[in-house]
This record gives C-alpha cells, sequence and structure tokens, in this order.
DNA sequence: CTAGATCATTACATCGATGTAATGAACGCG
DNA sequence: CGCGTTCATTACATCGATGTAATGATCTAG
C-alpha cells in the first residue's frame, strides 16, 4: 500500500498537518522538526496523492490542451513547446483532439472542470468554435489563433500582416501571377485562412495587381494531401502562376509535391512559400520560405495569461501578439524568366 | 458555484447515493426515480468532480503518455492514435516528455500515481531506461519500441525483420553498396538503432555483399538535420553509395536534403528508404519508400494491453508484434546504371 | 389483514490532504 | 518567580463521490 501523510506523520513523529506544512511551505516549521519530516518522507518514498489534494483545494495542476489533430507538424510542435513551458512551471498537460467530431471543443470546454482540468488552450478550427466564449461558467481559457470576438483570452500571429509580408516577399522577387493555397470553401471555413487571404489580397492590391480568383485554391483540410489534389487539379486545368503561397506549410510540402509530379520544379518553374516555419520545411527539397514566429514565446506568453486567468477569473480580456518574420529559403527565388 | 451530487439530489428529491446510483448503473432504481435523477442532473447542468471521484475509487481515468519528443512527426503520429483511441475508451492522455533531461522517464514512472494517472505508456529512448523495470511498485506500465528485458508489457514493431525486409528491398533493385543513416554513436545509444543495423547487416550478408562501415553513418539523434550533416560530411568524404537506408523517414528527408544539397538526385543518382511511414513521407520529394505498420493497431493494442495490466497487475508480461510491410514509393527505383 | 420476503433508498463512514481553531510549549519581562 | 505573549504543533472538520449496512417501503402469501 502506498504511503499516506498520516504513515509520514507516524514515521516522523508529528501530525498529518505538520506534514503538510512541511510540504507546502507557508506555516514555519522548526528546522529539526522539518528535517525529520523530510527524512520520513524520503524513507517511505511518499508521493502525495493529487486526487485528494486536488479536491480539497480545487487545484488539480492540470492544463487541457486542445488542438485540431495532433499528428499535424504544426499541431505537434505547438504542443511541444507547451508541455515542456508546462512542465518547467510545475504544470502538467493533457491532451484532446477537436477536429475529430464538430462539437468535441464545446464539450470539452463546459465539461472542463469534470476533467480535472485547471485551465483550457484551445486552438478553435472552424469559426463557430468562437461561440464557447458566449456561455458562462466557463474554466479559465485561453484561445490561440485567429478568433473573431473578444470575450476570451488570446495568442495569436497577426496573419493579415504576415500574408502581406510573404505576399510582399514575393513581389519583390519578381513574381507576379502569385496562387495562394488553402482558401476556405464549401465544408472549410477558418477565420485563419480568411484573414490570410485578405493579407494577400491588400498586398496584391497595394502593388496595383488584379485580383484572380482562379488561382485562389480551395482545400478541404489543411494537409500536404488536400494541397497536392487542389494543386494537381489546378495544373490539370492551365499552366501555373509563377508562384504559389501556401497558408501553411504542410500544404506548401503538398503543393511542392504536386508540382514535382506534375513535372514542374521549385523554384525554377514556380516558387513556393509556407506558414509557421515547421522543422521540416528547412529539409524540404528545396527548403522551405516560409513566416516564423517564435513558438516557445507563443507557448510562454499562453500559459502565462492562462495562469493569470485564473488567478483573477474576472480579469479583462487581453490579446498577444507575437511578432513574426519572413524566412528566405530556396524555395522561393529571384524570378529570371 | 459548481453543482454537486447532494444539489442534484435535493433537486430530484432523492439522497445523494441514488444519484451515485443512477449514475454508476450497477444497482437497480426505479424508472420514474432515476427519471426523476437525470432531469435534475441536466437542469443542473451537473458534472461529477473527477477528483473526489479518483479519491474515493483510486482512478483518475487518465493514461500518461511519455514519449521523447513531441514535436517530431514520427512521435506525433503515434500520440494522435493513442490519443483517440483512449478517448475512444473513455480515457484521457496525459503528455511526458521524456527527451529533454536523462532521468524524465525514470521519475515520471516512479512519481506517477502521484499525477493522478492510472497507468503509463512509456516510449524509451535510451538502453538503460530499460531499468525502470527492475524496481517494485511500479504504475501499470506498457513500453512501446523495443526493449531490451521481458519484466515489462511490451508492444513493438520487428525492427531486425523489417530492416531485413528493407534491404532485401533496395537489393532487389539493384542496389549493391547501401548505406544506412541513424546509427549509435558517442552518445546516442538506443535499442532500435542496433536492431536495425542488425537486419541490414543479415541481408547484406545473405546477398554475400562484405559490410563496409564507412557508410554506415552515425547521427547523434535521429532528426532531419543529425542527417543532413551526417550525409553531409559523408559525401564530402567520398562518393556516395547506391542507395541509403535511413534508420527513420525524418532521417530519410534529412538524407534527401542533403543529397539534393550536395547535387545529387534521388533516386536518380542515390535512393534512399526510410521507416515509420509518416504521412509527409508520401508528400516528400520524391515520395519515400518506407517500412509502413498500422499505427491505430499499434495504439490499440498497447490500451489493451495497459487495460489488461491495470486490471490483474501481476499476470505474465506480454510481448505483442505489430506487422510491417514495406512500401515502395518514387525515393527507390530499380538501379539502372 | 398481517407476517415475512424482496428490493429501492438512505445514513454514515471513508478515501487523503489541508484549512481552521484550539492547544501547548517556550520565551521575555516585570 | 509568575504571567502574558509568541509561535510551533495538533485535533477536527472539510472537499465530493461512493461502498456498506441499515432502513423503510412495497408486495405476496397464509
Amino acid at each position: 500500500m502506498r504511503p499516506t501523510v498520516k504513515d509520514v506523520a507516524a514515521h516522523a513523529g508529528v501530525s498529518p498537518k505538520t506534514v503538510s506544512n512541511v510540504m507546502n511551505g507557508v506555516v514555519f516549521v522548526r528546522p529539526d522538526t522539518r528535517a525529520r519530516v523530510e527524512q520520513a518522507i524520503t524513507d517511505l518514498e511518499y508521493v502525495p496523492n493529487l486526487s485528494a489534494r486536488g479536491l480539497r483545494n480545487g487545484r488539480s495542476g492540470v492544463i487541457a490542451l486542445a488542438m485540431p489533430d495532433l499528428s499535424t507538424p504544426y499541431s505537434a510542435e505547438m504542443s511541444h513547446h507547451f508541455v515542456e513551458v508546462a512542465h518547467e512551471q510545475g504544470w502538467v498537460i493533457q491532451f484532446e483532439e477537436t477536429a475529430v467530431e464538430p462539437d468535441r471543443a464545446w464539450t470539452l470546454v463546459s465539461r472542463a472542470r469534470a476533467h480535472l482540468v485547471d485551465g483550457v488552450i484551445l486552438n478553435p478550427i472552424t469559426i463557430e468554435d468562437g461561440r464557447v466564449a458566449t456561455s458562462a461558467g466557463l474554466p479559465p481559457l485561453v484561445m490561440i489563433g485567429e478568433v473573431q470576438q473578444t470575450a476570451v483570452d488570446q495568442v495569436w500571429v497577426d496573419s493579415v500582416a504576415a500574408a502581406r509580408d510573404m505576399t510582399n516577399h514575393l513581389l519583390s522577387l519578381g513574381h507576379r501571377r502569385i496562387g495562394v493555397v488553402g482558401c476556405v470553401g464549401p465544408g472549410f471555413d477558418t477565420a485563419t485562412a480568411r484573414l490570410r487571404l485578405d493579407g494577400y489580397l491588400e498586398a496584391l492590391a497595394a502593388a496595383g495587381i488584379p485580383r484572380d480568383d482562379r488561382v485562389e485554391l480551395t482545400c478541404p483540410e489543411w494537409t500536404p494531401r488536400a494541397a497536392a489534389g487542389a494543386v494537381g487539379r489546378s495544373l490539370a486545368a492551365g499552366p501555373p502562376p509563377d508562384a504559389f503561397f501556401c497558408f501553411t506549410d504542410s500544404l506548401a510540402i503538398g503543393t511542392i509535391s504536386a508540382l514535382w509530379s506534375a513535372g514542374h520544379t521549385t523554384p525554377g518553374d514556380v516558387a513556393v512559400a509556407g506558414f509557421d516555419d515547421i522543422a521540416d520545411g528547412q529539409f524540404a527539397t528545396p527548403p522551405l520560405t516560409t513566416v516564423s514566429f517564435d513558438k516557445r514565446m507563443f507557448a510562454e506568453r499562453t500559459l502565462a495569461l492562462l495562469v493569470a486567468r485564473m488567478a483573477n477569473p474576472h480579469g479583462i480580456p487581453t490579446r498577444v501578439t507575437i511578432p513574426h518574420t519572413v524566412i528566405a529559403r530556396a524555395s522561393t527565388a529571384t524570378r529570371t524568366r
């Protein structure tokens, strides 16, 4: 049987509460008593029962992280940083995926307290996921990514600005006919896709280039497979544009793959740029030009916001913007023809 | 304030225990009483407190998943399946990363019960991680991947056979000088790397090809970056072999990248094969030949083993082998020159 | 119409850690 | 030397759900 405070107390010749006092360090305990208790803890290999502690003080030390699909490189890298940063601060991350069922995000948040979690970090996909914020009685919650409303704490990268920057980068390399991959369409509608398209359109407008919706490719989901499908069909229908700005690196990988299959080289025939700066993008062939941001900082700021929210449930919601940069690699190059 | 069984009981005009009986369904409850209780639960939006339940019956419903590094595509895909399968069966997955600190795996397992987890799924990296099994008083534990000892339940893919199969595949395509990427070296020693090398050597021996350790490339870690570094140095030292068998797809991606940087084409100049069948491998340029296995099945079998272990802590340890297949894609092709 | 059996429901104790209020020991000062 | 104060330590109650044993209600049979 696993030892409890009681056993430790008996072993050290003190009361259970003194053991608790030693562990939590709020009340002063005489050095020799403290030493005896600590010795007993080591001797018995005592580990506190978090269920009991959680029941008593209403805290579990667990944070739920809800991502659409953990298997995508972007979610995986973000999750990695969340797990690390949380660990350093004594929190533990519990995982939930939201992409599988339409209402998963909603049920997760509303039932959060049942799952022993003190707070939730939610990466919404569909625009309607924003509604989670309208109901009262929520657990402490921080949303990451583009969210349409201001009732909840939020951490994001400025997608409009970043998409504008990337489009300008492609324009500066001499590309004129620039396609985008990952637009909203039937059955796929995300705030992120809309904002990135906005940024792209702003840059085109500023450069005096007319919009051409034949090169605005829709994808049912943000995966290499979907991008490869969309780009493949587009290539079958007509000549490729000078460049593709893909709304994520995963889409860019699928795009390069489709171009390669159709006999086009990158960046020679068609330049390709992504977004997110996933680790493998650097080792794609060719290495991906992308929008980068500090994912570690993203996780840190998010966790800080969540911890603040847990401490003060009624504080004013904050939006934190993480800075981004365009990283130029070999997948885009100066247009020579 | 959040409602408790007590509130529900009062609202339904019954005792707390009856509410509990309705929820757990072990004892018979009269239909009309049951209906009243269920109505009360809905009315009050009652959600049971898992801390209290966990304290009472010693179960939390949480399983810890310990992977070396969640940000790698392989870990991410595996984790995805674990989260999904667990969710379907009413379990929740809590994450831990073990690659960061040397002893993380060990402390995690020994302190598992403190973290409210009913069981642990551990993917050990270093060979010494096997020692976790030697100590008594462990939580229910299943190890995934290659483990050197038999005291613990285990799920794996037969790395020796798979590596032999892949090497034979490369031989059948006409390749003779076959390099491997991802071998153990100073500071990097995993059972997986050893077993895959064994399988490779067996196939070479069977084909009567002498071993050449100049093409056995060591990597400090299994990342594209490490592979690119190792392969880059190797290319600088001499002509490339006919093919590279990389011990993971991530290594293969780095290998292709390094070949590309050095001006070699794949599979034209050098064929490249991987292991794991990660999603992005299919969209690498060229698409990766790899060893594939059913990751969903892997997760299901692992969870089943863990659940059985939780029910019967003293049962005889089992080893489950998940079948594998070689998937031929464009990154390997018949040698013509 | 009542004793006895059946079965739904209840009161109470329990899981382990910790806040609260009370206890007791040690110390300083007149 | 004794009283008052400080401060470590203790006893007890509590968090919410649930197992146990007892209670009470309902029904059947004589």
